[in-house]
RNA sequence: GCGCCCGUAGCUCAGCCUGGAUAGAGCGUCAGACUCCGGAUCUGAAGGUCGCGCGUUCGAAUCGCGCCGGGCGCACCA
């Protein structure tokens, strides 16, 4: 509604000022700071004084003049209609523009109300979208469990999703698997060569079958074989340790044995080696298992190098369900899973190699340190000038790819670019992975059943099952940390070089801080975990310390998440007083809402070029700027509807509109109803800036603002129903607005009660 | 060395892209709140050379340049 006045009266600006001699006048419209000034102001005269030779307040003037004649003329219905008739002329040369209370109140009772009939009706079938924008974001070495980082990286790319949504947009969300690289290699060199006793430790915590004694690696790859069979690498249940737990554990002690153990570090390039070759389709895990047993098959035999790779791509599976868990229970879901042994094996690289050569884009170095590599020379772009080396080696001396270089080949394909010699789309193969279905737009995303599918890619472009349609995007947005930049970079200058200038541009990389940790918080994590990190004093001394996966410093996601729900329901239990008891379920999911809330608004408030130095306390605030302060707006505007229902006194949205439209609303609710109505706007600018501060903010205003009114507006003990019904109108505004915010934009699911 | 990011109240951070009207929150501190829709709330107080300097402008936290302090990149890792 207020984009819509908006926008008809910057035109009407804009109509004058053109009769007024402007050229091609920009009109932009903003809000004023404080509403005894107006609802709306233009501020242009004062940029405008000097081309039109003429005192900026003069030029206000006329405007206002010129407005007057043509808002006077206005039918009734027409959008400038809700405006007040005159604008002022104030300070140096704003115009400011009052907007009709009462109408535009009832206006924006309205327009909720279609939005909640949308909602309604449910989700719109997903269209085939010409304009379709790719997302993609979490990307996890699938060698261990998730962390805070992730975190933030799933919250913004999620955020972000949901906002282009919100705007119409057509979008699709891909994680990308990284299943042959040397990290998950490393949890293969573990399970296979690491000693018995440090593999017991990592092991028997998560897996109590697994016990000491003799044949202890025999036992543990029985249990991953029997336990990927069940399908219980990684539980629904929370507080249950998952494969990817035992992973965390057990990627510190092979890099520390690498380190250690010169000779040991030959297993991983035997490793490594044996993934790229790849295993036939048709061998199961437990086939596999079988000679990776003592005795049964010799290291470098080829039953031994494809049961390595069978069992690597077992490890990235189990690590990604747990992943995919993990990022369920905040309500964050994908359409589809790029594999990288997809693009190495449907040849993806083989054609972008032969698309970069063609292009002159890279070069065979014969001597030199990059002796016998291809590189691309990026010393003729501008981006990279006054770089010492500005050679980027895409294909190592030993042949393999680099990720940059298998990037740039996924790159093409999210674009796409990255067509054969006869013109048609190099294109993956699709297969189902896993049904999925979410119950609302904020609540879990569970796995195993469910009326949506999630694909993964294949290296058969035959498998094509129906509603498998993937890249191809307009724009791309790469939800990577800002210590990526180099290579993203590359990437984008490749595009480039290949001819396809607009495409670069419109590969985006979104960037954010790294999460880090706090002294505090490590030697939280040391006392309560039992474990010693071996951190200088001076890394104690600094303003915050930098996770590391193999060295096991990190906060895991689901641990995070325990920890908070835990809080959450003594929070509660504390607020339900002596004697009321709540039932378990209820408890389990208002604390779970909480949880949620408070992880997802601590990622998104915060701007993503600033370090988030995490700290427990600040996690676990449930008062103040926090997602559950949001929570409790929304829950106790709900409240009033519930109380006001039981007593026949609710009323009905289309009542409110017809009470509102005619009267005089005071300023303190105006506020509030003027502040909803601009949520899209602060959508777009938040996308458009991708700072989910703007949104966060705003949404905190909101609830600060319903807040203040809660205590000074009583709806249901107000004095007369003309007085209700205003007050229950605003309320019905802001209900909508936060409501909203939360669930559909933010992810933060609304309870019922806190 | 080159490049990017950060520096705003005691602490944690918005606001900067697109200059505008009195620079905002939260935490912490202090003082308060109705037998009345849930106190995860609200009211009030104290707290700011917006790192420093120069420039552009009618106007700078916001734009430009130069410093200072901190962080991160510049791999045959990903």
């Amino acid at each position: 509604m207020l984009e819509r006045v908006r926008n008809e009266l910057a035109a009407a600006i804009a109509v004058a000022l053109r009769e007024m001699g402007a050229e091609s006048p920009q009109v932009a419209l903003e809000v004023p700071p404080r509403r005894e000034l107006g609802d709306l102001a233009w501020a242009g005269a004062l940029p405008l004084a000097k081309g039109l030779r003429r005192a900026p307040r003069a030029i206000a003037e006329e405007v206002a003049r010129r407005l007057e004649g043509t808002l006077a003329a206005l039918p009734d219905e027409h959008p400038l209609a809700l405006l007040e008739p005159g604008c002022r002329v104030e300070g140096p040369g704003f115009v400011n523009f009052r907007l009709r209370r009462g109408p535009a109140l009832a206006g924006l009772l309205t327009e909720g109300l279609r939005k909640t009939d949308e909602l309604r009706r449910g989700p719109q079938a997903p269209s085939p979208e010409p304009q379709k924008v790719i997302i993609e974001h979490t990307n996890i070495n699938p060698n261990k469990a998730a962390h805070i980082g992730h975190l933030r990286n799933s919250v913004l790319g999620d955020t972000l999703v949901r906002c282009l949504r919100f705007l119409g947009r057509g979008v699709e969300v891909q994680n990308y698997v990284d299943d042959t690289g040397v990290q998950v290699a490393d949890i293969v060199v573990g399970l296979l060569y690491l000693p018995e006793d440090a593999l017991l430790a990592a092991a028997s915590p998560v897996w109590p079958e697994v016990e000491a004694g003799k044949g202890v690696r025999t036992r543990v790859l029985q249990a991953f074989a029997s336990r990927a069979a069940d399908r219980t690498l990684a539980s629904p249940e929370l507080a249950v340790a998952d494969f990817d737990d035992l992973c965390w554990d057990l990627y510190p002690r092979v890099t520390r044995r690498y380190e250690e153990d010169p000779e040991f570090a030959a297993h991983r390039s035997e490793v490594l080696h044996a993934v790229e070759g790849g295993f036939p389709p048709e061998l199961t895990l437990e086939e596999a298992v079988e000679p990776l047993r003592a005795g049964a098959a010799d290291p470098g035999t080829e039953p031994h190098r494809q049961a390595s790779a069978r069992l690597a791509a077992a490890v990235a599976e189990a690590n990604l369900y747990c992943h995919l868990a993990t990022m369920g229970r905040l309500g964050i879901a994908y359409d589809v899973l790029p594999h990288e042994s997809d693009i190495l094996h449907r040849g993806f690289w083989r054609r972008t190699f032969e698309l970069l050569q063609a292009a002159g884009a890279i070069r065979f170095e014969e001597e030199g340190k990059n002796a016998g590599c291809w590189v691309m020379s990026l010393a003729e772009s501008a981006e990279f000038a006054g770089m010492a080396d500005a050679d980027k080696i895409l294909v190592r001396s030993n042949g393999t790819v680099t990720y940059t270089g298998k990037d740039i080949a996924y790159q093409l394909w999210k674009l796409g670019l990255l067509r054969d010699p006869d013109g048609t789309l190099h294109d993956f193969g699709y297969r189902p992975f896993d049904r999925f279905g979410q119950a609302g737009p904020a609540s879990p995303v569970r796995y195993g059943a469910g009326e949506r599918t999630l694909f993964r890619t294949t290296a058969d472009p035959g498998e094509r099952p129906p509603g498998a349609s993937f890249g191809a995007g307009s724009r791309v947005f790469n939800v990577i940390d800002v210590r990526q930049s180099y290579p993203q970079k590359v990437v984008k200058e490749a595009i480039r070089v290949l001819g396809h200038p607009e495409a670069a541009e419109s590969s985006i990389h979104f960037a954010y801080e790294m999460v880090a940790l706090t002294p505090a918080a490590v030697r939280r994590l040391e006392e309560t975990q039992g474990l010693d990190f071996r951190l200088s004093p001076e890394d104690m001394g600094k303003p915050f310390i930098e996770m590391s996966g193999r060295r096991g410093i990190g906060v895991k996601a689901d641990a995070l998440l325990v920890t908070l729900i835990r809080e959450a329901e003594r929070a509660i239990a504390e607020r339900q007083g002596e004697g009321a008891t709540l039932a378990a379920e209820q408890l389990a999911g208002r604390a779970r809402a909480i949880a949620v809330g408070a992880l997802r608004y601590q990622m998104a408030r915060q701007g993503r070029n600033r370090v988030l130095a995490f700290d427990f306390d600040e996690a676990l605030a449930f008062e103040g700027d926090t997602g559950p302060y949001l929570q409790y707006s929304a829950v106790r505007a709900n409240k009033i509807f519930e109380k006001l229902a039981a007593q026949g006194l609710a009323g009905s949205a289309e009542q409110d509109a017809r009470a509102v439209a005619g009267v005089a609303v005071p300023d303190d609710l105006w506020e509030l109803a003027l502040a909803c109505s601009r949520t899209p706007e602060m959508v777009e600018k938040s996308v458009a800036s991708l700072e989910f501060s703007l949104l966060a903010g705003h949404a905190r205003d909101l609830a600060q603002s319903f807040h203040k009114l809660y205590h000074e507006h009583p709806v249901l003990h107000a004095e007369d129903e003309p007085t209700r019904a205003l007050r229950r109108a605003t309320f019905r505004v802001f209900a909508v607005a936060i409501t909203t915010i939360l669930e559909e934009l933010l992810g933060i699911p609304v309870p019922q009660e806190m």
